[in-house]
DNA sequence: GTCTATACTTGGATAGAC
DNA sequence: GTCTATCCAAGTATAGAC
């Protein structure tokens, strides 16, 4: 709690009128995408001059990519905790349900989505937004090592790789979500993860009935 | 072999002008992204008038979304025969790799990747896109129910899901790849897929050993 | 730091000659 | 069907007043 009271815990470092930019650019991303996220627009959505973008951003680019890292800063802080807890596939399964809805609610599967395509067709941009995808990458990659850890699998399976997968999952998930118009079926396979996460715990004998360590 | 002399199968209808044009698309797409692909630079690089595009196709949008087609289903007639015969899922896990491997080489999987990436972006292009993907979508899908007919599996898995899921997969893949630049993690996840295929063979009693029906 | 005004660029699309 | 020339819209970015 010492310099610059900050609320969340990463790196939130924006605050006055560069936060309410770059809140105008997510609420613009969300209501008219990427495409239609240009300085006009967004400067129009958060009722300040088109200037001002350049002034304390630079450039379009690099506003949109504070506003990206906003939201993952906020998503990670907002997660992180019950990430940690979850200890049981079942466990993670009900959770990554529990996270798509949210992200759907709050407007950040659509940005994250925005965002991706952005980058895909920018090389620049696609760093960039790898980069943000980096620490999520992490994340579960512990997590996976830590659920076979002392099991038979451990030594089997690679846990990058297969974090890699989930996370191209999720991503995958959303961006047909995207596409389709509609995420209902996204949903309804997040269901289906949910009912035979059961099935998966009991191929992998539990080892760590220690509590946490 | 009666009307339109046509080459391969399905719906490829392009020739002469209209062909070289959508090449040239192709072409842009693959060495600019959707981001580069103006009227002006697919003129140039086909080196014809930017105003032949709007006559033949109407708008750039309509090019793209032709050469996207052009491309799915090419490979539809490149891959189908080959899916078609892999029966396990040993086969299938290395058919996936390959195909892979072969996208990746002819630039299929940029274009792809770009595609989708600009779909997310605009909502009508979206749509189309996703109308792309629905042939891949039910082929997987059938090759699913094939393999798990008449095991214990065949009530407890809804195809169409894990169908989705799959090809959601693949497309994540795909989008991480060209986020970091580079395909190379895409490519080992790849082959630890076919490295634990056999694996799931071993789970699923393979219940057809009569042939082809 | 914030505003107005505007320079500059790029790109989609069309008109009309050939 | 193809070409030249051009219009028009939209967007990034900056200069300079306040």
């Amino acid at each position: 709690m010492g310099l610059a009271g900050a609320s969340g815990g990463a790196a939130n470092v924006l605050t006055g009128t560069k936060l309410t930019i770059a809140q105008a650019a997510l609420e613009t991303l969300l209501t008219s995408g990427f495409a239609g996220a240009s300085a006009r627009e967004i400067a129009a959505a958060g009722s300040f001059n088109q200037a001002l973008i350049f002034y304390h951003f630079g450039s379009i680019e690099k506003l949109l990519l504070a506003a990206l890292e906003l939201v993952s800063a906020r998503r990670m802080s907002a997660y992180r905790a019950r990430f940690e807890q979850a200890q049981t596939f079942p466990e993670l399964a009900s959770l990554a349900r529990a996270i798509y809805a949210e992200d759907l609610e709050n407007g950040y599967v659509t940005v994250l989505g925005e965002m991706v395509a952005a980058g895909v067709t920018n090389a620049e941009l696609g760093r960039a937004v790898a980069a943000c995808l980096d620490p999520w990458l992490d994340m579960v990659e512990d997590k996976l090592r830590g659920l076979v850890a002392g099991s038979l699998f451990e030594s089997m399976i690679p846990s990058r790789d297969v974090a890699f997968a989930i996370i191209a999952l999720y991503l995958g998930i959303d961006m047909l979500g995207h596409l389709e118009g509609s995420h209902a079926r996204a949903e309804s396979l997040l269901d289906l993860g949910v009912r035979y996460a059961p099935l998966i715990s009991a191929l992998l004998p539990s080892p760590r009935s220690k509590g946490t360590p």
